[in-house]
RNA sequence: GGGCCGCUAGCUCAGUUGGAAGAGCAGCUGACUCUUAAUCAGCGGGUCACAGGUUCGAGCCCUGUGCGGCCCA
């Protein structure tokens, strides 16, 4: 253990000395009656005189942000979770008990204060301090009052304290709970209901990731953990969920980066009887109500750039993407070898054996794909990267998929869901060869599945959204790591010497 | 996995050419009964991420390791 400093000793110190004076300093009966901000809300528009006149007194429970003492008179701020709000004490009304409690107090305590509100001199509405309780000593002291917490590392191995000094932290985290809480909400309202499938699966599918790997000692298997509950999913509507949803982890054994967490949070949503084309009306609407009830406004600023939200968001595909933003023409879309020719010169190590589908896609994921800035649908994948997903009835090649792209970056992935039983093990076949030829990341055989759609599934679409991506961008924050509380590290090194 | 950058007091950060480790805030002592970056006087606080090397001498130069950040794959 790391040797403790000079101020947590002290701390320490005052503690113990609280213990034998007969002070519990961690006592559990205390309730405050009030907030911070309902102190705000019922007396900040009174004048200094109407509150004189008041009789009222409220108790609240907070945290010391900041300490000015004088010789007998004292102020602070104490924070909840609503807010701050500055209190007052001074030794004549505390009375000699309270006060000398008070002076043993430091910032980061956590004490519960009784009094009566007041406006001081310079007009801040304040809480005249008549009682006063210690209710959990603290002894690591907080970061400094200017800067709070800068480093980046303790930010999140230390996340609490974070969110105590930073209150832009738990803005983001607000707005995190609100986004999720608007899209229950939301799809509630449409008559789905959201379900629970597993985390822990045999077979993980659903998705083109690696996954991660665990072991039941009592059954003695190894299980994965869930890279997408897609196929869950879809085995409840056979079942005769029509409209179903689920937010919840996934978890992809990959590299983490600004965009990438190994367990991330994703909407999945199904609807019985709508088509790809349905879903991207859908999800126009819920985003834009989405960010008009977050900002109050559809034009939202990310990271110095203007997002527009209004509707309707431009839809456009693949193919036409590829054109627009690339210098490739039609043969790209004929001949898979001048395809392969121009992503090669995009990614000189590109490997050869990609399919044909796949290397359009590569090309749009270096051509157009950054470029798309503002909300754009982009349509019609290459069916050999959509296993899971209905062909195109005009073109057998082309799925019927969208995916959401907003500040370049991939945000919601839909479909009409591949009901017909016969096809899908076909397209599970061509993935299991595209296994046996080194693509980890290309889908298992899933036979309950299957057995599953032979019982007939009802024409769906489906689709995913990145719930931290959305967040990211609502709460202009430029790391995934900034929308999730606790993000993946390594190991903090215990104890010294290397 | 590769490249670049960072790691100095509880926090935020300086630290010159290699020559006695600093500031502000926080803390402690004292003064001060309406302050809000309170003020004034004084004091304490360091495994310079870790390990090794070069050197008479290393926070600084070199090598390796750890953790983190950004970019790329």
């Amino acid at each position: 253990m790391k040797a403790r400093s000079q101020e947590y000793q002290q701390r320490l110190n005052k503690l113990k000395a609280l213990r034998q004076k007969g002070v519990d300093p961690y006592p559990n009966d205390f309730k405050p009656d009030s907030t911070c901000a309902l102190c705000v809300e019922k007396y900040g528009g009174l004048k200094a005189e109407e509150l004189e006149g008041s009789t009222d007194r409220v108790s609240l429970g907070g945290r010391i942000m900041s300490l000015r003492k004088f010789g007998r008179a004292s102020f602070a701020h104490i924070q909840d979770r609503t807010g701050r709000l500055q209190v007052y004490f001074k030794k004549d009304i505390l009375g000699e008990g309270a006060w000398e409690l008070f002076r043993e107090c430091d910032i980061g305590d956590i004490i519960g204060v009784t009094g009566r509100p007041f406006r001081t001199r310079t007009g801040e509405l304040t809480i005249e301090v008549d009682g006063l309780r210690l209710l959990a000593k603290g002894l690591n002291p907080l970061p400094e009052k200017w800067h709070g917490l800068r480093d980046v590392e303790a930010r999140y191995r230390q996340r609490y304290v974070d969110l105590m000094v930073n209150p832009e932290v738990k803005d983001v985290f607000r707005k995190r709970t609100e986004t999720i809480r608007f899209i229950r909400e939301f799809l509630a309202s449409r008559d789905f209901i959201e379900v629970e499938t597993p985390m822990m699966q045999l077979i993980p599918g659903g998705a083109a990731a690696k996954p991660f790997i665990t072991h039941h000692n009592a059954l003695d298997t190894d299980l994965y953990l869930r890279i997408a509950p897609e196929l869950y999913l879809k085995r409840l509507v056979i079942g005769g969920f029509e409209r179903v949803f689920e937010i919840n982890k996934n978890f992809r054994n990959e590299g983490i980066s600004t965009q990438h967490n190994p367990e991330f949070t994703m909407l999945e949503f199904y609807q019985s009887y709508a088509t790809y084309e349905d879903l991207m009306d859908l999800t126009e609407e819920m985003i834009t109500a989405l960010v008009e009830r977050l900002h109050g406004t559809l034009k939202i600023e990310y990271q110095g750039q203007t997002l527009d939200f209004t509707p309707p968001w431009t839809r456009i595909t693949v193919k036409d993407a590829i054109l627009k933003y690339g210098d490739a023409g039609e043969e790209v879309f004929r001949d898979r070898q001048e395809a392969l020719k121009v992503l090669k010169g995009l990614d000189p190590q590109a490997p050869d054996g990609l399919s044909h589908g796949k290397i359009l896609v590569e090309i749009f994921e270096h051509v157009a794909e950054p470029r798309l800035i503002q909300p754009t649908f982009v349509t019609h994948y290459p069916i050999e990267v959509s296993p899971l997903s209905k062909r195109n009835a005009q073109d057998e090649g082309l799925a019927d998929r969208f995916e959401l792209m907003i500040m370049g970056k991939e945000i919601a992935n839909a479909f009409s869901e591949l009901n017909d039983p016969l096809d899908q093990r076909e397209r599970f076949l061509e993935q299991a060869r595209e296994r046996e030829a080194g693509d980890e990341e290309a889908h298992r055989m899933d036979e309950d599945f299957i057995r599953a759609l032979e019982y007939g599934m009802p024409p769906t679409a489906g689709e995913g959204i990145g719930i931290d991506r959305l967040v990211m961008i609502l709460t202009n924050s430029p790391s995934i790591r900034d929308v999730i509380l606790f993000p993946l590290l390594r190991a903090e090194r215990q104890g010294q010497g290397g």
